[in-house]
DNA sequence: CGATGCATGTAAGCTGTTACATGATTGC
DNA sequence: GCAATCATGTAACAGCTTACATGCATCG
């Protein structure tokens, strides 16, 4: 049995959460997700749903809706799948991957005048405060009481946006007190 | 002017920093970093600094000292390019993309049974526990009256950490006192 | 003199994206 | 009736990885 890919797992928890579900409703709950990170193109989920059912891990049946709905479903095998994506997370690489546009930049900050460089911080400070906002009102909008691993996800959101926030900021004062 | 990749921008980065640097050392520098997102393979590394001499980003200089060095320095093209990849970071997409493989697999775990729950956590604050002190050690060995931008990004990789690690003990705390 | 490290590169493959193509349904 | 949304899919390309291939230098 093949380990899923990143986007393969996810899709596959949608559908185990939402079944029976299509792959258009598992693209709008990627879209609605607090991390944009998957852009959830057609191009990637259509024939990924295709190949998870293939191999045997979601069942699959056509409507008479006239919209030519096709709805999945998680077989057994598919929940195994499922068990065993999560397990194998528990890794390293997984830990310690989270790579940060952000981060890389700052590395090379010194390419930028200091002007440059506060003006492009507190543009920084000012999108990420923004982007807090709506990961505090989808916290706020998936309570514990409701789901409580929704609220875990949305918490871990919420709790390293703050943090990278805090982090922007203290940049910004240090190099704004500084010459 | 095309926008460089993440990639493109972090080696044209590390280039600037260690002039004149070759393309083993960009990926030896890689692989030292406290975020290890990047493998560094030779088939991207080789290929992408062919692309940015030929693109005049970097001038290329062969070494007669018997090891068929390579060694590369950013022209002024490279360094407006440079600036250009770090300014166009101040994105909605750049400071909301932090995408958590481990977050992706906390949405699904109900899938797993409640003591599976507690151990794939208590798993993964070990390893994350590791994975701080390592942080840590590389933010010690960065100090910012050294170099202050390097010192700023192994800052922030290690809040991070620290707030996911506080995150995930949070979950395994509350899984283990419901039922 | 053999192992390890320095140093460069190529070929094939995986995973995702953008852009396109198609058609039905619902709401104004 | 026409725009927006629902719904499915394909083709071409981008970007990175793994695995392979090559050869010299240094150290024990």
């Amino acid at each position: 049995m093949r380990t899923l890919s990143e986007l393969e797992g996810v899709c596959l928890g949608i559908v185990s959460k939402n079944q029976p579900c299509t792959a258009y409703q598992v693209r709008g709950e990627l879209r609605g997700a607090p991390s944009a990170h998957w852009r959830a193109s057609a191009g990637s989920v259509y024939p990924l749903m295709a190949r998870l059912e293939k191999q045997g891990l979601m069942t699959a049946a056509d409507t008479d809706d006239g919209r030519g709905r096709r709805v999945m479903k998680v077989s057994a095998d598919g929940r195994k799948a499922l068990r065993n994506w999560i397990m194998v997370g528990a890794d390293v690489d997984m830990i310690s991957s989270v790579s940060d546009p952000v981060r890389s930049r700052v590395f090379f900050l010194s390419t930028l005048t200091r002007p440059q460089q506060l003006k492009y911080l507190a543009k920084l400070i000012e999108l990420m405060e923004g982007y807090l906002l709506a990961t505090r009102e989808h916290l706020a909008q998936h309570p514990a009481s409701d789901n409580l691993y929704e609220y875990f996800g949305s918490l871990g959101a919420t709790k390293v946006t703050e943090t990278r926030l805090e982090w922007v900021r203290t940049m910004h004062a240090m190099l704004a007190n500084t010459k």
